[in-house]
DNA sequence: GTTGCAGTTGCAATGAGTTGCACAATAACA
DNA sequence: TGTTATTGTGCAACTCATTGCAACTGCAAC
């Protein structure tokens, strides 16, 4: 896998955590949280702490191998960038998400270059809204009754 | 003030603790931590408990009367919103942050809203990346050498 | 080979933020 | 006013993530 020879090429070793922890994330299909991958890491060498996995997520993230998003869980969770570019619509009111094309954030990242000189990193966002379905319902209610999700 | 208002009017107490820390943000000029917030409140009353703080701002937060903003430092910072929106564009290589308009995020917006009908929050952003000047500097050096914060 | 050294790991401690729970303060109502 | 229901607070325990440090690894120079 690409990940590997690029770790090597920028000058870091590609240690047996590291591999593993790579090949978890290459095997698993969508976001992954760090418990999980330590888990999973944990099934085959039960050595390894949990430190490491979040030191390697952070190399890999620096390197934009791979993504950080919160996505409104209370932890966050991590993706594959080589497997194409997209982001993702979080409503706050149910909790669905909704991925939507990286054509939608060009405009935004073209005015950024163009009018402030400034390239950004969009690489996997997560914004949250209110989503078709939970929109009317939002406008609605007196905020305070009927609130879904047990908050504050 | 007008936070106070809003919150009576959505049936929310307006406690001594929740005054102070939204007196505290009134007076502070950019963006604060709960930290600081949590300071300043126990210098005029030394009993008010860190997460009352916490719960005030996930409060004033759900309400948009405050944004809540991961700015690269390690901890969110808080700012109030009735002082004109407007989001921030972080350098990762220098650190220095620069303002920018609403306006360029409308676009995003009226997009998100036609396309997938989702109403995103779009409070007080800030986007990653490279600034004006940082930008030559990062696509020559080899990633490796000559980093400048101590990452990793 | 063994010495030197940068890079990496495990572990324990720490930091930021949240939560469960008992109690306090306030509102609602008689 | 007294009684009860609701909301909010303090505290301690907890979760997720980071960090300091000593020990270990791989590699190159001597
Ligand atoms: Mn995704
Ligand atoms: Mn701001
Ligand atoms: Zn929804
Ligand atoms: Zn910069």
């Amino acid at each position: 896998m690409s990940c590997t020879i690029t770790l090597q090429q920028k000058g870091y070793r590609l240690t047996p955590q590291r591999m593993m922890v790579l090949d978890i994330i290459h095997d698993s299909k969508g976001h992954i949280s760090a418990e999980e991958i330590h888990q999973r890491v944990r099934q085959r060498y039960p050595f390894v702490n949990i430190s490491t996995v979040y030191r390697t997520l952070n190399l890999l993230k620096k390197l934009h191998l791979i993504s950080e998003t919160d996505m409104g869980e209370g932890y966050v969770r991590y993706e594959l960038l080589e497997r194409g570019r997209h982001h993702h619509l979080v409503c706050r009111r149910c909790g669905q998400s909704f991925a939507f094309e990286h054509e939608s954030l060009k405009p935004l990242q073209a005015r950024l270059l163009k009018e402030y000189g400034f390239a950004a990193d969009l690489d996997h966002f997560a914004i949250f809204g209110l989503c078709q379905r939970c929109r009317p319902a939002e406008g609605k209610a007196g905020a305070r009754e009927e609130s879904q999700r047990g908050d504050d």
